[in-house]
DNA sequence: ATTTAATACTACCTTGGAGTAGTAATTAAA
DNA sequence: TTTAATTACTACTCCAAGGTAGTATTAAAT
């Protein structure tokens, strides 16, 4: 019951980047060194993260990466969609196939409180709000 | 953000056990075509839950398992950290070093909530108060 | 006694997430 | 124009979770 590191990763890069909004670009360098993430796994994420949009990169010296979307539209939800790590409507936490009401599983009554207050704390925490003064990175 | 696959197993072996706890002993072969556990992954699991003393083997023919503790007194939370799969006091949901109030990551507070209530949750669902009528196994 | 049906043990295979290595492509600075 | 600093691409390695195979052990039924 945790996030994939890839999901954990992207979350304190994109909380950096908001953080550092100042700046027209970042580099890999720096956010690997900042973060403490492996330089070669956090490139391979950031391509990743302008493949789908939600930033943009500049090549070459002096390169590095800036929001594309605005952070305050990008949120923790759409970040464990894109790494297959949100909590999905339709799947049973039993794995038991997919979530039917009609026919619930042994956990459904005591887990569906927690699992829709999960999506929605999700769904609501955008990129945005959750930078903050004096958080640890 | 999901249970292993040996938590989803273990709940269900364990709340089908106590659907049937008027027959004195059920054996991996009933339990792994009734659930459709794969056999032999079934049985590793069921020497694991032997070990620790949630249930009891009788081998030979006739043999099968029955609770050693009483299905009332193991929880949900007790199967999750039995395979390091609850959702740890102390752990970053970010992964950043060890959680410390003090020192705050990003979603911290919009993560608490969710984080004691899920704790209550597994901590307060016994098998015996999960196994009921009508659930899909 | 032998057979049969059950659990236990040991060793392996497979898969996906995480991480690493090397090189190509790009672009500003020197 | 060369160099340095950057991102992008390709191809690996490593490890733990999940799953499989074969055999040993146990004990009731026959
Ligand atoms: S039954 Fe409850 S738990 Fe199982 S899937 Fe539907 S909602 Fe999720
Ligand atoms: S800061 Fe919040 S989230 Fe990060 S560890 Fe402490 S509690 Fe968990």
């Amino acid at each position: 019951m945790q996030l994939s590191n890839t999901s954990k990763y992207t979350i304190r890069i994109l909380a950096y980047m908001v953080n550092h909004k100042d700046r027209s670009l970042i580099s890999a360098k720096e956010l690997s060194e900042n973060l403490d993430i492996p330089y070669k796994f956090l490139t391979k994420i950031m391509t990743e993260l302008v493949k789908v949009g939600f930033i943009e990169s500049i090549r070459g010296r002096e390169g590095g990466y800036k929001f594309l979307r605005k952070a305050s539209e990008i949120t923790v939800g759409d970040i464990l969609e894109l790494f297959n790590d949100a909590i999905k409507n339709e799947e049973c936490i039993l794995g038991i196939d997919s979530c039917d009401p009609k026919q619930k599983c042994a956990l459904h009554d005591k887990w569906i409180k927690s699992k829709v207050q999960l999506q929605k704390m999700f769904r609501e925490s955008t990129i945005e709000s959750i930078a903050g003064e004096g958080n640890k990175i």
